[in-house]
DNA sequence: TCCGATTATATTCGATCTGACAATAAGGGA
DNA sequence: TCCCTTATTGTCAGATCGAATATAATCGGA
């Protein structure tokens, strides 16, 4: 799963009809599959891979069907990097993960439209269970996840809301007959296997890390300016963040440094233009970064 | 990697010499290698496995050795369970994990002993660098991670600890020559192949995990005081918490509730014992939870 | 039975952090 | 010059956290 944010909507690369991500088998001649991803994707977009991270190993048996006996096992990651000039060719092409989880954008302040009708057709899945027990614990699964009652929307659940449309039969992945899944513009963009769930986990784990590690600046092109770093942030949280206190943290921590140059590029004030402090990867790799981002 | 926490002391289930972590290959009878953990473990310790996650996959050429071309995936999980009654057999014990990592149990108060002979020897790796960049870099590494100067000790870097300490060569598993390491109580007890470097992610991995989510809770009994509780948590912590604090954060979760008994164990007055609320396994599966262990 | 040792439990206080909001600065264009 | 847009700085109240203090209950021995 490689991610990269340009204009502000954060985009994957796929290929096919967009509905795969890009894998394939690694021979011996890579010390390491990370070593062999890396240059596969680096040879296709032309650009470096800022950033590697190992996300989750299938090993399922019947992962790619029951009527295959022999095993497979995927180990799935998670890269960033920036998508610059031609990058785009006939057999990949970058797309708004957006497309695939309609529901998981909620940077306009309001929720996005169908998210109600994906509430709605969940309550009508509680109610489908037989007991009463399992309606309740349905039921509240689908709170946390969605906010329901007066719960806070939680951007790091993009998995489990996902598996959630999935067992509810609402996503079209999931075939198991029963009722048709809604339509794509709500339920989203279908890809092959098993793909749209890996997805799933490197959007959450991928939220949930740049809270607390200096990852978007991978994203980042050399110089920016602090709105430009809080967009890309916004875009890959899906929710709109307090500019003041975005600025706060990231100066107080000390991420950035000013270049002393500014851009003009859209109307108003010029903005300073920072780079990102490549020393405090050395100091702060572990030691934790913070993004005002905790409830509402 | 099969952790459990008796007697305030944090255990490690090992086989052999207590030098190797329980392994082996999966057959195409289990659905899934969890399932094959799960059944496997049960089946030696007669405990069910509580909580199973997977750590990481090594997938590395040459990981075995350099004779063998084949490649070998490993695909290593961290467990918990509770170590009760009859466990230990002929072909497998438990461990503290502190014989492994002596470095990195901080209950005492003060440092353990022997951490200042691995900041000295570590001190003269700094210096055998060639360039002074490379010397800064290293200096940088071993100040974040060993708490130099007066950085506190962050206990979260066990495995960046372990593999500064195999770069320098201060373990006895890194053979490639050069000084002696330290002794054993100082260095602590090697293991097969890579398998402390995977008991070193587990130990990282579990000490970040305790702080938002609940999970030390498979290592409890049913019922519980909180200064039990309290001393798992720093168990696996390898520092002490202050007692009102923690209480306090684990009351205002909500995380347990009384059972209306008391226990009389050790002088003093009797504590209450308490039971974890299931339910917030639903209400809190994700939503998180805290410790009170910011810094020192 | 009284006292002190020991541990449990409850409370307080101040520093810090955070979220929400307001105010001012600096450009461009009509 | 006025106005619109965005950048940048500042304020303020509530929540949180770490540290320390105060009170309660039991046991064992004098």
């Amino acid at each position: 799963m490689v991610v990269a944010v340009n204009h502000g909507e954060p985009c994957l690369l796929t290929i096919g009809q967009a509905d795969t991500l890009p894998s394939g088998p690694f021979a011996l001649e890579h010390r390491s599959p990370q070593s062999g991803l890396r240059g596969w994707v680096e040879h296709q977009t032309g650009h470096p891979l800022g950033y590697i991270e190992q996300l989750y190993t299938f090993a399922d048996r019947d992962r790619v069907g029951p009527e295959r006996q022999q095993r497979v096992i995927s180990i799935s990651y998670l890269a960033l990097t920036r998508k610059e000039q031609a990058t785009a060719s006939s057999t990949c092409g970058w797309q708004s993960w957006y497309e695939y989880f309609p529901w998981e954008d909620h940077r306009s302040g309001t929720p996005p439209v169908g998210l109600d009708i994906l509430r709605a057709r969940l309550i009508e899945w509680v109610h489908g269970a037989g007991d009463p027990a399992r309606q309740r614990e349905r039921r509240q699964r689908v709170a946390i996840a969605f906010g329901l009652d007066d719960r806070h929307w939680n951007e790091e659940l993009t998995l489990q809301r996902y598996e959630l449309l999935y067992e509810a039969g609402l996503v079209e992945e999931a075939s198991g007959g029963k009722a048709a899944p809604p339509p794509a513009a709500v339920s989203g963009k279908a890809m092959v296997a098993d793909h749209r769930r890996i997805l799933a986990t490197g959007v959450t784990r991928l939220r949930s890390k740049i809270k607390y590690r200096p990852v978007v600046f991978e994203l980042m092109r050399p110089t920016f300016t602090l709105l430009q770093l809080q967009r890309t942030v916004e875009a890959l949280a899906g929710r709109l963040i307090d500019k003041p206190n975005f600025r706060r943290l990231v100066e107080q921590q000390e991420l950035v440094e000013e270049t002393g140059d500014t851009s003009v590029d859209t109307g108003g004030r010029p903005a300073k233009l920072y780079r990102f402090r490549r020393a405090v990867l050395d100091e702060r790799a572990f030691a934790g970064t913070k993004l005002p981002m905790s409830r509402a």
